[in-house]
DNA sequence: ACCTGTCAAGTCTGG
DNA sequence: CCAGACTTGACAGGT
C-alpha cells in the first residue's frame, strides 16, 4: 500500500510565507476610496497566491503530493458588505497560474471550507451562508481549472437537538446544490456531533466520498475500531462521484485525516505533533486490500510534523517493520496481518 | 520587537 | 434571551 502524506495550508518550516494575510472589515471601512480598497484587497490575495505557488514548489521539492490549500486565500471573499465585489474575475490568471502548478506536478490539491459551512441548518440564513461559502471554493477550484478530483471537505454540521433530522436535513440541502458543487464534496466526521459511523450513512446515502479522521474518530465514536469501517469507507471512493475526472487507471485514492491529541487533558485538540505508534497501527490493519491512501496530517507544526513524521518513519524502516520509505512524504506499507499486541501499542 | 485583545463565522451550553 | 466557549491565524493598536 502506497501511503502519500500532506499538511494544512501554511509552513512552519519556510519563513514568512503566509498564503492567508488578511484585512479586517473594520480597516476595510476605514479607506475612504472603496475601489482603491477593493484593490487593496485583490493584491493581498495575489499576495497569498503568489506564496501558495511558492510552498506548492516547496512541496515539489520535498516530494509532498498532497496539499489543504487555505480558505482564506481571497480575504472577506465571501463577507456580504462586499457581495457586489467578484474577486476571482480580477485574479483569474493568478488562480490560473497556481492550477497550472498543481495539475503539472500533479499535486492533490483540497479545501476545507471552514465549520460556518452547515448545510444540516434549520436556519434559512446561514444556508445560504452556507451555500455562498461552498459557492466560493468551487470557484476557486474552476479558476484554477483542476478537475473534480480536487475536493471540498465539510462536515455535515449541527444536530439542534434532533441529530437523525438534521442528517436528513443535510441531504435535502446538498440535493438542492449546483452540481459542480455536489461534485467536489467530500464529508468528515467530526470530533463532536456526527460520528464516523453516521457521516458513513449520509456518505452511502448521497454517494459522496468520505474522508476518515482518525483522531475524531478515536474521541467520537459507538465503540467501534477504526479499521472495521475501512471497507466500506474505502468503497465510498469507490463511486462515479467520487472518481468523477479520475483517470481509471489512476484513480484517486481515499484521504484520511490524522492528528494527535494535545494532552490527556485536552484529548480534542491538536498537538504540534503527530504520533506515529497509532497511525501506523491503523495503516498496518487497512493495508490488505487497500493500494493506495492519502493522510492529511493536522498538526499544529504543519509541515514541520510531516518531516518529523517522516524521520519517525525513517527509523523504523525495514522489512521487520513491514515499512519502506519511499521518497519525502511516500511510504510503502506491507499488506502482512501484524499480530493485535503489535498493532494496538503501536509497534512495528 | 513583542504583547493583548479582536476578528470572522455558527453551534451549543449555562445562567 | 443573552453571554460566553469553542477554534484559528492574523490583524490592529498599544507599549
Amino acid at each position: 500500500m502506497i501511503v502519500r502524506f500532506g499538511y494544512v495550508a501554511m509552513s512552519t518550516v519556510i519563513k514568512d510565507c503566509s498564503p492567508s494575510k488578511t484585512m479586517t472589515l473594520a480597516s476595510f471601512s476605514k479607506l475612504q476610496d472603496r475601489e482603491a480598497a477593493i484593490r487593496r484587497l485583490e493584491s493581498i490575495a495575489r499576495g497569498n497566491l503568489h506564496n501558495t505557488l511558492r510552498l506548492l514548489r516547496h512541496n515539489r521539492a520535498s516530494d509532498i503530493k498532497v496539499y489543504r490549500m487555505t480558505s482564506k486565500l481571497v480575504p472577506l471573499a465571501t463577507h456580504p458588505e462586499l457581495q457586489d465585489w467578484n474577486p476571482l474575475a480580477a485574479l483569474a490568471d493568478d488562480f490560473a497560474k497556481v492550477g497550472r502548478y498543481i495539475k503539472e506536478n500533479g499535486i492533490r490539491a483540497s479545501f476545507h471550507p471552514d465549520h460556518f459551512t452547515v448545510l444540516s441548518t434549520p436556519r434559512p440564513e446561514v444556508l445560504a451562508s452556507s451555500i455562498r461559502d461552498l459557492r466560493h471554493h468551487t470557484d476557486m477550484l474552476l479558476a484554477m481549472d483542476l478537475p473534480a478530483t480536487a475536493k471540498n471537505n465539510i462536515h455535515i454540521g449541527g444536530a439542534y437537538g434532533d441529530k437523525s433530522s438534521a442528517a436528513e436535513r443535510f441531504i435535502q440541502h446538498f440535493r438542492g446544490l449546483a452540481p459542480e458543487m455536489q461534485d467536489r464534496i467530500t464529508l468528515e466526521n467530526d470530533d463532536k456531533t456526527f460520528n464516523a459511523v453516521e457521516t458513513l450513512q449520509v456518505c452511502k446515502t448521497l454517494g459522496l466520498p468520505m474522508v476518515l479522521d482518525i483522531h475524531h474518530q478515536w474521541v467520537n465514536n459507538e465503540g467501534e475500531a477504526p479499521w472495521e469501517l475501512w471497507p466500506e469507507i474505502s468503497r465510498t471512493w469507490q463511486t462515479p462521484l467520487a472518481q468523477k475526472d479520475a483517470a481509471t487507471d489512476n484513480p484517486l485514492p481515499p484521504k484520511i485525516h490524522v492528528s494527535s491529541p494535545r494532552s490527556p487533558s485536552d484529548p480534542r485538540s491538536h498537538a504540534d505533533g503527530v504520533e506515529p505508534g497509532p497511525l501506523l497501527a491503523f495503516l498496518k490493519r487497512i493495508a490488505p486490500g487497500t493500494p493506495a491512501v492519502d493522510v492529511m496530517i493536522e498538526a499544529k507544526a504543519k509541515d514541520g510534523a510531516l518531516f518529523e513524521l517522516m524521520k519517525a518513519l525513517k527509523g523504523l524502516e525495514g522489512t521487520e517493520s513491514g515499512i519502506a520509505v519511499l521518497d519525502g512524504a511516500s511510504i510503502s506499507i506491507d499488506a502482512k496481518i501484524y499480530s493485535l499486541s503489535d498493532l494496538i501499542s503501536g509497534r512495528k
